[in-house]
DNA sequence: TTCTTTCATTGACAGCGGAAAATAAGGGCC
DNA sequence: GGCCCTTATTTTCCGCTGTCAATGAAAGAA
């Protein structure tokens, strides 16, 4: 037994039955219900919610609120189930290839504490030695909540099996096929689930944010590059061969600029930070250092600036309505780094997306959600706490 | 109750509990399989799979061969089950705006005929009388066989709403919601399924074609439109807004021909029938009368014959690379009446393919199959044989 | 024949979820 | 305050499904 600096041994969730499960995911993600109304989003009879729930409220992880208001005015007041958030901590990370980001969160998902560490090594072996410091402290710092936690996710770009918790490929870290769930087990002792850090954020709203009881969304990220997390019939979609969401690489302009996959006018080669950086120095000459600088820029109206952002809204606005064309999704969430630049390219990527969006495909909402650089982190935060309700250890 | 002609009342499938059907289901699509072979794939044990086909020998829909032989040597023999194809028959038509598909099929989706009736007039009434007509011819027909027709399927283009039995809006036929599946059954006294015809044709994919077993594949139909089916997670994806697979809309050259939709460049506008014959003559200045003499033209060596397959080929290739690259798809099966002329973009579809596949997205196996056009028709069978199957009436 | 191996079925049983009835908890009304 | 009405929740009972373990079946091998 590798030696584990975990506070406490692992405590199972008593998931029981599948239904149950589904109950106690509902109420997560839902909010407060009354058992009545959990039996209809359930699909279950209201006898069935109430079995669902005992043992849940027996462990904890349910608790009852007196319905203080907005009730019926006839009859015996609902009382509200909702899931008791402090029952339980996870911890997620977010692996770049410059540092490591890391949360603490409730059972709910909320940031509770954020934590950076740099990254000098991006060899494996010296990745897991930051990894294991990064939880030994988020541990030492959760022990404050009384609280166990129950489980680690890690999230990191590129090809991941989340099934197998290995890291197939990462070009960012040079890794390739790095057992990353079962080394981070050992160093740290708790349950780990690693995947893809477009899936992480993907599950996140689907549980936490704004793909709550969707079942057919995408999520789009802008900024150092550009992806896509889809859910289809209510769940993430993988891809058959570990690929899935490359909306980065749909071609919106054939004798665009050259992107470092061999192609032309890849959304990714125009709305990417870097892409935009490089669209301004070309245009005008000018040297920019950074998206700060650029944004600065452009707000301050230059003009070459501007276009950048504009091309940039164009093509991200016909990554999307691609996505919506092939998938006809409910919702298109639109987040990243790069958002923070919302309002140079909003109007673009809408007028964009509402022209090569076909038929009542542009009917889809599209909506927009900052993404502070830690909600990289919550994205495998969540990832953990989907493991823990969902697969029984 | 309105007027019927159907020869026999329907007798309901002895669907019993969802593992039972999917036991089914299983049989149907994946051949004949002993039970234990059977248990495997269905996920249940051998003694669920004796309850579950026990009723489904006793009525017929079910027979046992003996194995014949690719024994194990030791042991007792397996026996195979296997679909009576002969159980029972269904009709599949499919609408277009000139002329109405209909083919009678077993249980196992064989054609057994194929008719075909022109058509004037439009209108939803003209179309329900010849509809009828047609049903009328086939259902004589099946009287032959001995069996009954348990289902009519209906394969409409456009935005059809299956699970209402509705077609919200038909482009060729200038319907706007038409209540089809209750109009049909009115006349004909079957029970009626509508879907859009390339989810039905996706449908005879997964369950009697390329598809079967595979829970992640794409259906790419190629003729006077483009057009895309799409299985994920196991089902066929039919989108929020009813809108979904639309890779005929796909941007493949911001600065290439008009597209009815409005813009430019799309698949669509390069690659369907229409848009060769444009191109050939715009090219040439010669004016090609149909797509047979397009074909020969570029059989025949004529450069700008040529030249427009290979541009269609290239711009398919495009539109599946970016199916794969968002869904990682298994596989793609490459149909339609285009097809025909398979043998002029063929390369241009496989390399384009695989310049703009991401990743691992590249490994997805392309195939090929030809599809005469009753094969549309043979679709709505399918889709009667899945709704017979599933949907206990 | 008898043993071994593999396939298939049977019967006892546990668990889940549903229906209906019972119980709980208000508010309104007299 | 007691009774009735309404809505929420729980309890009880029950059927159904699928599993487990044991048994039966059908070869070939010894």
């Amino acid at each position: 037994m590798p030696s584990s600096f975990a506070a406490h041994p692992a405590e199972t969730f008593p998931a029981g039955t599948p239904a149950a499960s589904q109950v106690f995911t509902t109420v997560l993600s839902q909010g407060p219900l009354t058992r009545l109304e959990l039996a209809r989003r359930a699909g279950l009879s209201a006898a069935a919610v109430t079995k669902a729930v005992r043992p849940l409220f027996a462990s904890g992880y349910l608790v009852e609120d007196a319905d203080t208001e907005a009730r019926s005015a006839l009859g015996r007041p609902a009382n509200l189930v909702r899931v008791d958030g402090g029952r339980a901590l996870f911890l997620g990370l977010k692996l770049t290839g410059d540092a490591i980001f890391g949360v603490l969160t409730d059972l709910r998902c909320r940031i509770l504490l954020a934590r950076r560490v740099p990254l000098t090594d991006r060899a494996a072996k010296a990745v897991l030695a930051s990894t294991a410091e990064l939880v030994r402290e988020l541990l030492t710092e959760a022990d404050g909540y009384g609280v166990r936690v129950m489980g680690l996710g890690i999230a990191v770009s590129g090809d991941v099996d989340r099934g197998e918790g290995v890291v197939r490929y990462s070009p960012f870290l040079e890794w390739r096929d790095v057992p990353l769930a079962e080394l981070a087990r050992a160093v740290t002792g708790l349950p780990v689930t690693v995947d893809n850090d477009v899936r992480a954020l993907t599950v996140a709203e689907q549980w936490f944010g704004a793909g709550v009881g969707l079942s057919n969304f995408a999520v789009v990220t802008v900024g150092a590059g550009v992806g896509c997390g889809l859910v289809v019939h209510g769940r993430v979609v993988a891809g058959a061969h570990g690929v899935a969401g490359e909306i980065g690489h749909v071609t919106v302009d054939p004798d665009g600029p050259l992107c470092h996959c061999g192609n032309r006018g890849c959304v990714e080669a125009i709305a990417a930070d870097p892409a935009i950086l490089a669209r301004i120095r070309e245009r005008s000459g000018v040297e920019v250092a950074d998206t700060t600088e650029a944004v600065d820029l452009a707000r301050r109206g230059d003009d070459h600036a501007r276009e950048a952002y504009s091309r940039a809204g164009e093509a991200i606005g016909r990554g999307i309505a691609t996505v919506a064309n092939l998938l006809g999704p409910e919702r298109v969430v639109i987040s990243g780094e790069g958002l923070a630049a919302y309002d140079l390219f909003a109007e673009q990527i809408r007028s964009a997306f509402a022209a090569a969006a076909f038929g009542s495909a542009a009917r889809c909402d599209l909506q927009t959600r900052p993404l502070p650089f830690e909600e990289w982190a919550r994205g495998a935060a969540a990832t953990a706490i989907q493991s823990f309700i969902t697969e029984p250890n």
